[in-house]
DNA sequence: TTGCTCCTCACGTCACGTGAGGTGGC
DNA sequence: TTGCTCCTCACGTCACGTGAGGTGGC
């Protein structure tokens, strides 16, 4: 039911399509995290296209679950862009050991990731343990009424 | 280093031990979420327990890892609080038919806190696959330079 | 033409941060 | 007595929510 003529999305449908409202979108673009597609007049309506929708979602994934302000997420996808055309300059052809770098490059800023999301995962784990213990006491309980 | 003479925990202490400042002690017990074990006049200071700091560290932890308004972790906290009262009405002594639905009740309770939990560690263990992914190429890059 | 969504201010809100000016306990 | 932390306003900030008043595309 979306729009997807050949004007491409709106903002509506690309908040909807990402889960969020038109405002954030806006606010986003004030930061510099997110820009229409095409250029566009003063007052005139912003367009977008599938690629923003994919990358409007994984700003809002990465900022649930890292939980960091808006200004280091804004740094985190300037290291992402810088790695993408890192990857182009790659693909393009370069010198093994230029090559070597890069891809070492790209490794340390996956790992920053990864250390990130291990800790959150590592936190949540600890919660999961703690429910899972009460409930199986309560359960223990249910099933064998027998205590003082 | 921390002061834990006989009149308890200063607030710079609570805030310290939980990681978080007193500012945040203040704002939530302006919201009903934490207040200091004694009573206190008018701008005396405020005197805190070791349970105080598990209190809050639970708060905190809740908030970061669930994702909730102070108001829903509001709502959150008073149903554990209720928990706990049944399950002091369960050991004082209730009739079977009453101890089954108290342990029910804790049930339900328990496996909605679960389904948040999961539902995070599902959205994380997804954003790990991603990166894992991505690590696994670029170390199969750099191990074995064969490519275009 | 009628709705609907869009536009730009701009003020409100939630969860605090950050001084301003003053008082209280080792 | 000297620092340090505490106290209560109260304004600032970040990430948006929510109208106010107006314009633009099926």
């Amino acid at each position: 039911v979306a729009a997807v003529g050949e004007k491409g999305l709106r903002i509506g449908d690309l908040a909807r399509a990402a889960g969020t409202t038109p405002r954030t979108v806006r606010y986003y673009e004030e930061l510099g995290l997110l820009k229409p597609s095409a250029e566009r007049a003063a007052g005139a309506h912003r367009t977008y296209t599938e690629d923003d929708v994919e990358r409007l979602r994984h700003i809002i994934r990465l900022k649930g679950l890292l939980g960091v302000s808006l200004e280091e997420l804004g740094e985190l996808l300037e290291a992402e862009e810088a790695s993408a055309a890192r990857r182009a300059e790659y693909r393009a052809g370069a010198t093994p050991a230029r090559k070597r770098a890069i891809l070492e490059e790209a490794l340390g800023y996956i790992d920053r990731q990864l250390a990130l999301v291990d800790r959150r995962a590592a936190e949540l784990d600890g919660l999961r343990r703690e429910l899972d213990e009460r409930r199986a006491r309560v359960r223990d309980l249910l099933e064998d009424p027998a205590d003082a």
